[in-house]
DNA sequence: CGATTTTGACCTGCGC
DNA sequence: GCGCAGGTCAAAATCG
């Protein structure tokens, strides 16, 4: 959160000239002492965000990672792959990984992956916003899911949904989804392993859903109608990627986070696929929208 | 009729 | 070793 952070110290430190007027040494020197002033005031507002920001960070993992201080053992032994959050969200944040092994995908840090230190399968967790009255446990991500079991965990009084994706039988992902236990309009979506195959033809992924507001030519509606992302459930990583510094380039920090997310993005094939279908349905929505004129 | 869902039983791992 | 809880299996039911 450094970059929030500006160093807005002028350096007003100039020797006066010889011919300066005492009047505006006074007011230089005033000046200056204001200006320290506010940078205190700033520097104070800023503590007082990171620690908040921090909190908020803790409040979140306990939350979302750690549901109930009463987890089961089984839950506590899969800490070591779902829980890489728990691992890096404490830290101040501006950090993307280069190593895409787990990550969280949010409203405020969508696709913004994290570090994770073991290897272990991919484990993706999304958090799909549903109707209030909706009890379906299905998640429209662009795969075809085959359930294969349904059981109630004890931390969360509504029931868990096991699939597995049956698009390629080959295909060693899993999914698991449960409501929120906070909020039940919030469906849990939990992915492990890799596709070993390309997204289906003909449906909409989660990412690309959130940029079309109407269902795109060839989207067969989901049997639950989850709205887009959505919530954010684990501390925020935070790319200032706005800010420049005063000669109007970016940081070579700010360049290397754009980069790196960039390359974690790219890497991504749910998200590249994801990112095509959503661009072809956008196409095909303002071909139809002529089509109309 | 094949694919998918449901659901009770069974398996497995972990803590005590 | 036992009990608990999560995860998986598989037969029956359901759907298109």
């Amino acid at each position: 959160m450094e970059s929030t952070c500006v160093d807005t110290s002028l350096n007003l430190n100039i020797v006066p000239s010889l011919h300066m007027d005492e009047v505006l040494v006074e007011e230089l020197h005033r000046l200056s002492c204001e200006n320290k002033r506010l940078n205190e005031t700033l520097n104070h507002m800023c503590e007082n965000y990171q620690a908040m920001q921090n909190q908020l960070s803790q409040l979140m993992n306990k939350n979302f990672e750690h549901p109930t201080t009463q987890q089961s053992r089984k839950r506590k032994a899969d800490q070591g792959e779902i829980g890489c959050i728990n691992k890096f969200g404490g830290i101040r944040g501006n950090v993307v990984n280069t190593v895409d092994q787990c990550s969280t995908i949010t409203e405020e840090e969508s696709l913004i992956k994290r570090p994770m230190d073991i290897i272990s399968p991919k484990v993706y967790k999304v958090l799909v916003k549903t109707e209030a009255t909706n009890n379906s446990l299905y998640v429209m991500d662009g795969y075809q899911w085959r359930k294969y079991g349904q059981k109630v965990t004890r931390d969360n009084p509504s029931p868990r949904a096991y699939f597995r994706c049956s698009y390629a039988p080959s295909c060693p992902v899993k999914k698991k989804v449960q409501k929120s236990v906070e909020d039940p309009t919030i469906l849990v979506a939990t992915y492990e392993g890799e596709h070993n195959h390309g997204l289906q033809k003909g449906e909409m992924s989660l990412v690309s859903r959130q940029s079309d507001q109407e269902s795109p030519v060839g989207f067969v509606p989901p049997i639950s109608s989850p709205t887009p992302i959505i919530q954010s459930t684990s501390p925020t990583v935070t790319l200032d990627l706005v800010e420049e510094n005063i000669n109007g380039q970016k940081s070579s920090i700010q360049q290397f986070l754009v980069q790196q997310m960039a390359t974690s993005l790219t890497r991504d094939p749910n998200f590249t696929a994801a990112l095509a279908t959503a661009i072809s349905g956008r196409i095909l929505d303002q071909s139809s929208n002529k089509a109309k004129w």
